[in-house]
DNA sequence: GCAGTATAGTTTCACATGCAACCATTTGCA
DNA sequence: TGCAAATGGTTGCATGTGAAACTATACTGC
């Protein structure tokens, strides 16, 4: 016996999914977490909030459109606006919800940070070919949706 | 003006990969995390500890193969030792050196968890066919060698 | 109207993590 | 030999996170 059949970590897809993003989130973050004082969360809820500019966000929606738990959210937006980087005024109609948009401030670090993003992005994208690129968006549609409904 | 160009995060390479890595990373942990009380790093170093058993691995030894922090290998270390899962002598010749072997009870975990993460994992690959999941592991080894070297 | 329930958001707690500082031991080299 | 530098490993501190509990407001059916 002592057939024990260990798992070959490396080879692993979950373990190899997860250095691949750890590698390359920290490698992005570098370019802002010392330079402007911003974590990951902060930087994707800037990010929400230029993109869907003048919608008015509630912490809700923007915790589902950046995939984090709204508590995550609530803590992240509680530094932004201390910092002056997003305004934060109360829903007219609804007093629970929050209506949230960039400052001056906010908008001047999301127009610092997103070309430097994209161009990482772009440094990546360019180790692979046309093809791999095309597959690379099918993959992860699939495992994305295949890790949300896994049974 | 107002050309602030927004960064569409639903597009952006490193925010999908790392959905794609936490939905999965968390719907395989949870087969163990609340059964074993065992948390991710634990239980990579349980199955790096079985995957090179017999060699008498060291801390950083695990560190390293598990592309772990030292110090989250340490404090693992010092859990799963404590639970009698591992058991920890010190090299004989380098006293700074501990020689990680997995106990009776490391190993009913191993081989209780290695079957539900390989089945897990089977269940991502199903939903590629043979092209993609050979293009995934191309693309991953780039992606990854991006991160580690990106200057 | 009003009781019961749902929802937005915050707070509390418990814990995992990373960095830096820290011991102990070993190694390198003058 | 002897002392500085390197190495294995742990600990303190500051922080970020998630789960559950909690507050305040809004909705629903009677």
């Amino acid at each position: 016996m002592r057939e024990h059949a260990p798992l070959e970590l490396e080879h692993f897809l979950p373990y190899r999914l997860s250095i691949a993003s750890n590698t390359i989130s920290q490698s992005i973050a570098r370019e802002y977490q010392q330079r402007y004082g911003l974590g990951v969360t902060e930087w994707r809820v800037i990010a929400v909030l230029a993109r869907y500019d003048g919608e008015g966000l509630s912490a809700r929606e923007v915790a589902e459109r950046t995939a984090t738990d709204k508590v995550t959210v609530s803590r992240a937006l509680a530094r932004l606006v201390a910092a002056g980087r997003v305004r934060k005024r109360i829903h007219h109609g609804d007093r629970r919800r929050s209506v949230l948009a960039l400052s001056a401030k906010g908008w001047a670090i999301h127009d610092a940070v997103a070309p430097r993003a994209r161009a990482h992005e772009a440094a990546l994208l360019a180790r692979l070919d046309a093809h791999e690129r095309v597959c690379l968006a099918r993959i992860l549609d699939k495992l994305t949706e295949a890790g949300r409904a896994p049974r």
